[in-house]
DNA sequence: GCGTGGAGCGCG
DNA sequence: AAAGCGCGCTCCACGC
């Protein structure tokens, strides 16, 4: 059953379709439901399991939460469609080819969420407001029943062009299911928030910066480190937070540094560097995750930021508000479960470096991962033992290292592992010559923009060099773009996995634990004791399902390393 | 006074 | 230890 869910100036429009997007014949007339009743309608219908199909999640799920009301699958056309306009797959369809024009007419449109600046947390409760009664809504039921449409059209010709390997259609309406299987859980995800201990945060930062200031002065530490700083560099105005004065203070005091990073000026032995590092640390924490972070962005225990699904081009998330995505571990300390329950914390582990494997059926490289340490794998294999060298060589061939040790490491590596570095110069080559390349589930980079086809036919010889570095810049982002897309693409199989088995346990009434942080290869959920057991089973299997959902069955582990903490900071 | 881009640093 | 991918946030510097 798919039912569409579109504004109408009343409220909503609901209408149910057939799986290709036409009206069912069977009831085929769209009913209109005042703002009011939808969450009470919505509730109901969802107990024929339907696929609802919308045009952004965040526009209608968020609020369906706040009244109570959860959902079992959805189609995002937003989210969908982005993919399928640019996809080498459906490349040769008349969606991707019609795509441009559409995305010229929605920039005519107001901006969306996106791009409008940070909101605080959202006042639940209050939506359901747009659109605003007698507004034509932008995107009508029929503009909506049209693109779903096309774009079910699209996937249905997926891999249907001579000569592409098999299962493309199979692969990319997978990855439309988990991508809109990932709007649903960053909507609930939001709804939750994370465990927030208040006074477990501001004890850490007592403890390191001294007593809350009065606003806008230092801390107590920071004041003195400051004091400290203007005395050793003999500056007694110094403001360390200006790099530029910074610098011209460590120059005057015959230390040479090119710019204040902290990895240059750890190069120096000067008796100011130590108390300089702790400032900038201390900086950090004040600025970046203080007592106005606190105020701003938890709330009765909870931690509630926007994930912004779709936000990297690879297919990772990207998050909205509070830095959901940086919580130093200095403070994950204050990340902990409620009396009773436990933070489930699992993680992908090597993920990428395994993915790879996977990707270019290197079954040497795969004998190495079958070790729960693929790393220690490699170094036995070929580098002499060495775990550190072996592992800056393989991350090296990911991002495209040249120069320094992961540099000169490359021969060796590509020597020992043709098919696996292949693999990703072959990444590198399409990117340099100005094509797309495409994630297993079949996401695809962004072709290149137009000022840099236009640099590519430079002449004279200054500008040939730009060129160039141009090119290779480019080649080193679609090389990391097959590995960390495909590795997005396992991810988000990995998080609908586990969310759909989390349904099930709640639905048999088995106490199960609430999806409640995602981190690229790291999963938090926070679980009654009792379903502790469970929960990591339901993880380890879900892992396990997105592994054979996107390789197959493979000789290729992607094992998961799994805590059981009360807090955050008690995970590796 | 306001917006923007760079520097720097947090995370994977 | 270091320089190669993807992000968001904060501060400062700068131009209007």
């Amino acid at each position: 059953m798919y039912l569409l869910l579109a504004a109408h100036p009343d409220g909503a429009a609901l209408q149910h379709l057939t799986p290709d997007g036409s009206p069912d014949p069977a009831d085929p007339e769209p009913r209109v439901i005042s703002a009011g009743e939808l969450a009470g309608v919505v509730r109901g219908l969802e107990k024929h399991r339907p696929r609802w199909i919308w045009h952004r999640t965040q526009d209608w799920y968020p609020a369906l939460l706040a009244a109570g009301v959860e959902l079992e699958r959805c189609y995002d056309l937003t989210l969908c469609g982005a993919i399928l306009a640019h996809s080498e797959f459906t490349a040769h369809t008349a969606y991707a080819q019609t795509a441009e024009k559409r995305t010229q007419d929605d920039e005519l449109q107001p901006p969306p969420r996106s791009l409008q600046p940070p909101s605080p947390p959202a006042e639940q409760g209050a939506l359901f407001d747009a659109p605003r009664p007698g507004r034509a809504p932008r995107h009508t039921l029929e503009d909506l029943r049209a693109d779903y449409a096309a774009q079910h059209e699209a996937l249905s010709r997926a891999g249907t062009e001579a000569g592409t390997e098999p299962n493309r259609r199979q692969r990319l309406q997978l990855l439309l299911a988990a991508e809109s299987a990932g709007a649903m859980i960053a909507a609930e995800m939001q709804h939750t928030g994370v465990p927030w201990r208040e006074e477990l945060h501001e004890q850490i930062l007592a403890d390191s910066l001294g007593p809350r200031p009065p606003f806008g002065h230092r801390p107590a530490k920071l004041e003195a480190l400051t004091a400290e700083l203007r005395q050793l560099l003999s500056s007694p105005s110094l403001n360390p937070d200006s790099p530029q004065e910074l610098m011209r203070a460590l120059h005057r005091n015959g230390i040479e540094v090119q710019s204040t990073r902290q990895w240059e000026l750890k190069e120096s032995s000067h008796p100011v560097i130590e108390p300089l590092l702790a400032f900038k640390k201390l900086s950090r924490l004040h600025t970046a995750n203080g007592w106005a972070w606190l105020d701003a962005w938890v709330k009765d225990g909870r931690f509630q930021p926007e994930y912004v699904v779709g936000g990297v081009v690879s297919g990772r998330w990207a998050s909205r508000g509070g830095g959901a995505l940086q919580i130093p571990r200095q403070i994950r300390g204050a990340v902990h479960a409620d009396p009773g329950h436990k933070l489930i914390v699992a993680d992908a582990s090597q993920l990428e470096p395994r993915v790879l494997v996977a990707l270019a059926q290197d079954s040497r490289m795969a004998e190495a991962a079958r070790d729960k340490d693929l790393y220690a794998g490699i170094a036995a294999q070929g580098f002499g033992g060495d775990r550190a060298k072996a592992k800056v060589a393989l991350l090296g061939a990911i991002y495209g290292a040249t120069t320094g040790e992961s540099g000169r490491l490359m021969p060796q590596l590509a020597r020992t592992y043709p098919r696996a570095v292949g693999y990703v110069e072959q990444a590198a080559r399409e990117g340099e010559a100005g094509k797309t390349v495409t994630s297993r589930l079949g996401r695809s980079s962004p072709p290149p923009s137009g000022r840099w086809l236009q640099s590519q036919q430079s002449t004279t010889a200054e500008e040939q060099r730009r060129a160039d570095s141009l090119a290779r810049s480019r080649g080193r982002f679609t090389r990391n773009f097959v590995v960390q897309g495909s590795a997005a693409d396992w991810a988000a199989c990995w998080l609908a996995e586990l969310r759909r088995r989390l349904r099930a346990m709640r639905a048999d009434g088995t106490p199960a634990g609430e999806l409640v942080f995602f981190l690229h290869d790291e999963v938090m959920v926070h679980c009654p004791d009792a379903a502790v057991a469970d929960c990591v089973r339901a993880i380890e299997a879900a892992a396990n399902a997105a592994k054979e959902l996107l390789f197959g069955r493979i000789p290729v582990e992607f094992p998961v390393s799994v805590a059981v903490v009360d807090s955050y900071d008690q995970a590796k």
